[in-house]
DNA sequence: CTCAAGGATGCACGTATGCGCATGAATACA
DNA sequence: TGTATTCATGCGCATACGTGCATCCTTGAG
């Protein structure tokens, strides 16, 4: 075990739920979010119609995934018009991303002592 | 866009589906299952029975998150005599997690050309 | 002003999954 | 060798959620 008193590991693996807790997993544990975010990738900025055209999907069920992907902040959303556009917000995720890798970081000497990587 | 050709463009997407498509962050999305993570981080490692008792579920019930996590290579798993131990196996999962940024992070050039972050 | 198009939302359905109970397999103890 | 303990698994139940259909709201076109 850590050196820390048990106080102190308890609180700093608090922040564990914070960590993985987030909209962001539950949000890419979907694959068919997953294709959505692919085609935005390949096909860049594009509205929700454009996007529903290329899934199997009903074209409802592809907006949905797009709010939850947006709710995640996966996803930025412009209205224009009668379209609504959709891109990935590639930096953002990459911060949370790294965001989220920094602070499990910091909880695996407790977890796993002499394992400070 | 980018400056590749589309078909360029879909070949690197096409890796989204196996960053994100994976058993790790399926196993992340559980909130009982990162209460879990949370305990064994505090504790150090513990059998089942131990892990069980500091949770509402059923025993069975936690005995099943932890084959999860353990499916997922979260947890390392010891068995000895009648008792089985988990604990978490904190330099793989970041070393998993850095991995998911890294490849990450060479698509966003893609989707948000300009950002190469 | 009327109407069509894009998108979001209510509803019902089927599947997936967390959950508890009962049971079975494996192992230590008397 | 028989019994108790530890853990895993089969089963049924309840909830969550992805999906499709129908409908409503907003907005641009005529």
């Amino acid at each position: 075990m850590s050196t820390l008193s048990r106080t102190a590991r308890t609180k700093a693996a608090r922040e564990l739920t914070s960590i993985f807790d987030s909209k962001l997993f539950k949000a890419l544990c979907e694959p068919a979010r997953v294709e959505i975010m692919r085609f935005l990738t390949v096909e860049g900025r594009s509205d929700v119609r454009t996007i529903a055209e290329n899934f199997p999907q009903d074209a409802s069920v592809v907006s949905r995934h797009l709010a939850v992907l947006h709710a995640a902040g996966i996803l930025r959303r412009c209205k224009e018009g009668r379209h609504v556009f959709f891109e990935v917000d590639g930096p953002k995720v990459v911060g949370r991303l790294e965001d989220i890798v920094a602070r499990f970081r910091k909880l695996v000497p407790l977890c796993c002592p002499g394992n400070e990587v």
